[in-house]
RNA sequence: GCGGGUGUGGCGGAAUUGGUAGACGCGCCAGACUUAGGAUCUGGUUCCGCAAGGAGUGGGGGUUCAAGUCCCUUCACCCGCACCA
């Protein structure tokens, strides 16, 4: 027998040496493991085409200098899960981590401290991939990537001017959101609540020159192909509600010598159109400030509405506003001519701008109408508007040609009339926004773009790429907006790669998002100089299998990569539409009082504190085993104990394995259901209850005197994806020299988990009276005639009829009475 | 307001989808053993009751032989979006 791992000669010469050890070391046997799995590269992976693929990822991390949370590890370890057991069916896994190394922390730190964004990303990088070895995780290390790394944002950057060259990269003056804090451009999908997602600090708003990323252009496919991905519910309805789409209509309303423009989901109550609406900056309003009768009034509330944040705008729900005086509009289907206001509760980024106002069938419209006392025309049949809107639906009245119509018809007929009379179409809509690019910042991918004076912006050559981060004076960022990299004055100077002339390089660098937005991509192909991935990887490891991470990524991250992996699709470069197959989520990790885990708090749990103590097999089991996957758990040091003390228990049932015994049929009947259901329970992300079936197989086990190796061995098996070092050690110690990545994941056989004897419940008028015990599948009437012997039945039934019996095989026998 | 979700012992949580509610773990109680350890092992543990029995899955109604599960209604909490026309 080989002593390839285990150190000794013999299972027997193991037994014989017990008494020498009768606690699990773990620190030494986890050690030991890893560097095996290490040396010979036990999880690395390439291309088979013998074999079916399986792609498993996880959302890699930010290299923070904290460290790993005891978040990290749920997402990993169920994956590394999911992946170890996947290998043991036959899998060829494509298990990969990475780095998410660009963004603000590390930039701060340097601000703070001098050093370096890339010497202390690097120390991070260190210390994160100690913390995620000593955890056990099966990734393939070859394939780690890092996207600060200049081989992996050269892609990044080539990918951008793909943007721009197909017309969906453009640069814009706009407002964008500003947080004054971190001086910084945000996208839509970084501002929570009015406020940065990161510091907290409440946004602003700006005109500046942006790069723009036309996502918006993609929102229909965003939404239609989600149908048929495998994605929870609560990521599918997210994503579909930001990208908000609507169906309406989009109408001329004459105004002055202009065309009014409005989106409206309601065409069909246009009868019910007594005023209309502009937001403050709508250019309409700057145009004929002149022909205006209150100029001084309409520049006043202007001027006070973009004193305001975005927050501010819609904390209130006070209506407040002033009319254009002098001019009115004309509502295309009465003709009637009706007064136009600016209001902030009309928004500039939505729709045209500008609203036709049904203050009987829109509460924000009839409040409005209040405070200006304006007529309020009931259209829609059937609410009682004295005292608010009437938003639901009702016939329409005093609508002229729609009358009597339902909702239904005289929107089709209200759209129809517009045609015809070429003041309207239908039209789609979306809250969706196109992505702010920009970020004026230096720890960033440097955006590959020149602008000369003769020939605009233009895209550096692709063999000038990567175009690498150049060395700054220092890293702080203005109060105007210019990048650190301005300050860069040699770098910034160059030629137009198209005239030849002098040309200026763009000094804002790209989001965070950016090198996250394909990194999948990068995996499969990690160390190729000539693409970013070649053919051949891609179309044998895409599409990502099941790909798991945070709910707060849903319209960030999870939204963008889609969106970037369908702008790669239309170039040709990747072969499918959508990159995920399966999305899911698990919760988060809160502190034993229910609290979020925070460092102002004090209640941050290290994973290594609990890898020291415990071992990495218990933290690891106690993640899977803490509650729903998919909700939020509570950190508990006592049930960490109670998985503590099983993984001892199995270590300790290894001095009752029996070589040569032969399992009994109850044996075999614990082994199969335990097999079945930790295999079920995998697949569905029930770790909770696949960890309580390895407990009751267990409690099983230690029942027996001496436990026949076979089920000794299943149980290394089953254990082997959540508790990977316990399971090699006890294998080897059993005489095995292969690892169990090469091992077989046991099939369970559903007849012979079954039991021969079940017990059924006996009901007198639906209360449980007694139990009794019977064959498996016993007869209709034997069941009801060993029921009815039953002491405690006979008494329940006394001087009762009988009226009926109802007998479910093998669970239940209920009497009525 | 819109969208998604949750409510079960002292606690974390199970429940084959309509069939013995409380698996598994923690905690607690009792006992055993001790080279007193972060022990370990055995038994018990939803509540009320000595027991027979009764009550019980946020509340109220309903369907059914049978409801945590299905239907109606109501309450509480959590998450996301939100003056989106």
């Amino acid at each position: 027998m080989s002593k390839k791992y285990n150190g000794k000669a013999s299972f027997e010469e193991w037994m014989n040496d017990w008494k020498l050890e009768d606690r699990y070391n773990f620190r030494a046997i986890e050690k030991k493991w890893q560097e095996i799995w290490e040396d010979e590269k036990a999880y690395k992976v390439e291309i088979d085409k013998n074999k079916q693929k399986f792609y498993a990822l996880v959302e890699f991390p930010y290299p923070s200098g904290a460290g790993l949370h005891v978040g990290h590890p749920r997402s990993y370890t169920a994956l590394d899960v999911i992946a170890r057991k996947k290998r043991m069916q036959g899998f060829n896994v494509l298990y990969p981590m990475g780095f998410d190394a660009f963004g603000l922390p590390a930039e701060n730190y340097a601000i703070k401290t001098g050093v370096h964004p890339a010497v202390s990303t690097k120390a991070n990088i260190a210390n994160f991939t100690r913390q995620l070895k000593s955890i056990g995780f099966s990734f393939d290390w070859d394939r780690c990537i890092n996207t600060c790394d200049p081989e992996y944002y050269k892609w990044t950057q080539w990918m951008f001017i793909k943007f721009f060259e197909k017309g969906l990269a453009y640069k814009a003056k706009m407002a964008i959101n500003w947080c004054p804090s971190c001086k910084v451009g945000l996208a839509n999908e970084e501002v929570v609540n009015g406020h940065c997602e990161r510091c907290g600090a409440e946004v602003i708003r700006k005109d500046k020159e942006q790069w723009m990323i036309a996502i918006t252009k993609y929102a229909d496919r965003l939404i239609n192909d989600l149908e048929g991905l495998d994605f929870v519910d609560r990521v599918k309805s997210q994503q579909i509600n930001w990208i908000g789409r609507s169906e309406g209509a989009e109408l001329d309303f004459d105004f002055g010598d202009d065309k009014l423009k409005v989106f409206t989901t309601r065409p069909d109550t246009a009868f019910g159109v007594t005023y209309m609406v502009m937001a403050p900056e709508h250019p309409l309003v700057a145009k004929y400030m002149s022909r205006f009768e209150n100029p001084d009034e309409v520049r006043a509330y202007i001027a006070e509405t973009a004193k305001k944040s975005d927050l501010q705008r819609t904390m209130s729900n006070e209506k407040t506003g002033v009319e254009l005086k002098g001019i009115k509009a004309k509502n295309p289907y009465t003709g009637d001519m009706i007064p136009v206001f600016i209001s902030d509760y009309v928004l500039t980024g939505y729709g045209t701008g500008a609203i036709m106002a049904v203050p009987a069938h829109d509460q924000r419209d009839y409040d409005f109408a209040k405070v200006f006392k304006l007529p309020i025309i009931q259209v829609l049949a059937g609410g009682d508007i004295s005292e608010k809107a009437w938003e639901e639906d009702g016939e329409h009245i005093n609508s002229g040609f729609l009358n009597g119509l339902n909702k239904e018809e005289a929107m089709k007929k209200a759209i129809e009339y517009a045609k015809e009379h070429g003041f309207g179409k239908s039209k789609v809509n979306f809250k969706l926004r196109d992505w702010v690019f920009s970020r004026q910042r230096y720890w960033g991918e440097p955006i590959p773009m020149v602008y000369c004076e003769k020939c605009g912006w233009q895209p550096i050559s692709e063999s000038e790429l990567p175009l690498t981060l150049p060395e700054v004076p220092d890293y702080h960022p203005n109060d105007e907006g210019e990048s650190p990299l301005a300050k860069a004055t040699e770098w910034v100077n160059t030629t137009c790669p198209k005239c030849g002339g002098h040309a200026r390089r763009e000094t804002d660098v790209m989001p965070n998002w950016a090198g996250s937005s394909w990194y999948f991509l990068r995996y499969c192909d990690p160390h190729n100089d000539k693409e970013f991935a070649s053919k051949e990887a891609l179309d044998y490891w895409m599409n990502v299998d099941w790909y798991n991470g945070g709910m707060e990524h849903t319209t960030l991250h999870l939204l963008y990569s889609r969106f970037w992996y369908k702008f790669l699709y239309d170039c040709g470069y990747v072969p499918t539409k959508e990159p995920y197959n399966k999305r899911t989520s698990h919760g988060m990790i809160l502190a034993e009082n229910g609290e979020k885990m925070s460092k102002s708090r004090g209640n941050v749990i290290n994973p290594d504190d609990i890898v020291k103590s415990y071992g990495a097999d218990t933290f690891r089991l106690y993640e899977m085993f803490i509650g729903p996957f998919d909700q939020a758990a509570m950190w508990s040091d006592e049930s960490l104990m109670g998985v503590y003390r099983f993984v001892g228990k199995v270590f300790g049932l290894f001095k009752k394995v029996a070589k040569d015994l032969t399992p009994t049929k109850a044996d075999l009947q614990a082994m199969h259901k335990c097999i079945l259901e930790v295999s079920e329970r995998i697949d569905q992300m029930k770790f909770n209850t696949a960890v309580s079936s390895l407990m009751s197989y267990v409690n099983y086990l230690s029942g027996l005197d001496k436990i026949p190796a076979e089920l000794y061995e299943t149980l290394l098996k089953l254990m082997s994806p959540f508790t990977p070092h316990l399971a090699e050690e006890m294998w080897a110690r059993l005489g095995h020299d292969n690892l169990m990545v090469g091992e077989s994941w046991p099939k369970g056989d559903a007849k012979l988990a079954e039991q021969s004897t079940v017990t059924i419940a006996v009901q007198v008028c639906g209360k449980v009276r007694g139990t009794i015990e019977m064959p498996k599948d016993a007869a209709k009437d034997e069941v009801e005639k060993k029921a009815l012997e039953l002491e405690n039945i006979k008494r329940q039934l006394d001087g009762k009829q009988i009226k009926k019996i109802i007998v479910v095989p093998n669970r239940i026998i209920n009497i009525v009475a």
